[in-house]
DNA sequence: GTTTACATACATACACGGATGTATGTATTA
DNA sequence: TAATACATACATCCGTGTATGTATGTAAAC
């Protein structure tokens, strides 16, 4: 083979990148060599030599990929006009919406939950989603602590820890989820999944009301 | 090295055991090699190879010696004495007591979450997780019918559907956990953190009254 | 109660493949 | 013409599985 233009080389990173997003999904990444993923991709090692240092730096790469979608994801938790309940509760059914409408949040996700490991060598992975899951948490403590100040959390609870439980129960949502991917059951009934836990720490089912402040 | 009495082979072989253990959790399973585990017990690959026929029957021994412990978790389970909201209460407890108490459990439990790839060459044991938790799922929604029978539940709750969730908020708390194992807040807070799915699924805190049918 | 014969519980040695990283070749393209 | 975008070739190491060695425990024979 012989050299490409700029627009083909970006082309076969993209094509690397998506290839190795399928054999990691598949194999395993710490089961998946470099020549399976050139092989796979119809290139040789060379290629992915070129474009990236080595497997972790792709792998990165590759994960680096979904951030902007998750970002957007979390930007509307903060968005004053409607119901930090409401916020809440259709930030937790955007989730799962993401996770069902795009096959490439599904891979990566599912490589991160089932498919790669995250200690000893894969140790830096596991600090960034350590980081990754505060400041989620941050996030959804905020929200609800706007919901406490608006007089919609039930009295005995605290947002601290209504957030680490909805988080919990997030990961474990999606971890099924991913579990038995033809399985609908999850997506079909997820407003009946999460409506006990949205029941226990609001009031009177005031996350179905789209008004910034129905309660008080 | 000679021959050793069979009491003393016995030993060698747990010895075995607890090493991979601990050098699983610290390494992750596949990037631990044979030799790294002999050389921390302070024997050969043949000792190994004389237990074990390879790395992934090493490893299944190693996990099925918890399953004793995760039994007797369940058995209490179906204990019909006592009403069956508290039974799910105190299984939620002792289920994150069991993982407190037990350094075994914790690391088999880390090795599983963070510690392993589930796909590819160890889709065994994705198979095996998938049908364990149908199974702890059938046993939830079993105790949460039975709770529907005495009019325990909400009447807008789906046994099944509350077995999905609370057996998913189960394993996100537990990673959450497992994810920072010198944080004791989960395990300090965790009535905080599980009433709210509890107070949506029953009425009335019925979960607290240990009586067999407090309500109805 | 010895002795003998065999099984046991490993350690050591070897052969093999496979993965990595790098060095080099090569045909474009800018 | 020089940098680019790869493919190819090479050297090295590491892990596995197995074959073999070996000293001891163990049980039966005598």
């Amino acid at each position: 083979m012989a050299r490409k233009t700029r627009e083909e080389a970006e082309q076969t990173r993209h094509l690397l990148l998506d290839t190795a997003e399928q054999v990691f999904w598949e194999k395993g990444v710490a089961a998946t060599s470099l020549a399976d993923i050139a092989a796979a991709a119809g290139l040789t090692r060379g290629a992915i030599y070129w474009h990236f240092s080595n497997k972790l730096d792709l792998f990165n790469a590759l994960c680096d990929r979904i951030i902007p979608e998750l970002d957007s994801l979390d930007a509307r938790l903060l968005d004053p006009a409607i119901n930090p309940a409401t916020r809440l509760w259709q930030h937790g059914h955007a989730m799962f919406a993401l996770l069902h409408d795009s096959p490439r949040i599904r891979r990566i996700c599912g490589i991160h939950h089932l498919g790669c490991e995250q200690v000893g060598e894969m140790a830096p992975l596991l600090l960034e989603q350590i980081s990754w899951t505060q400041e989620k948490q941050a996030k959804l403590q905020q929200v609800l602590l706007c919901a406490q100040e608006q007089h919609l959390l039930r009295d005995d609870v605290d947002p601290k820890l209504a957030a680490i439980g909805l988080h919990s129960l997030y990961g474990g949502l999606i971890h099924s989820w991913l579990l038995a991917q033809d399985d609908r059951t999850i997506h079909h009934n997820l407003s009946a999944l999460l409506s006990p836990y949205f029941e226990g720490i609001f009031k009177e089912r005031c996350w179905l009301q789209p008004l910034p402040c129905a309660a008080e």
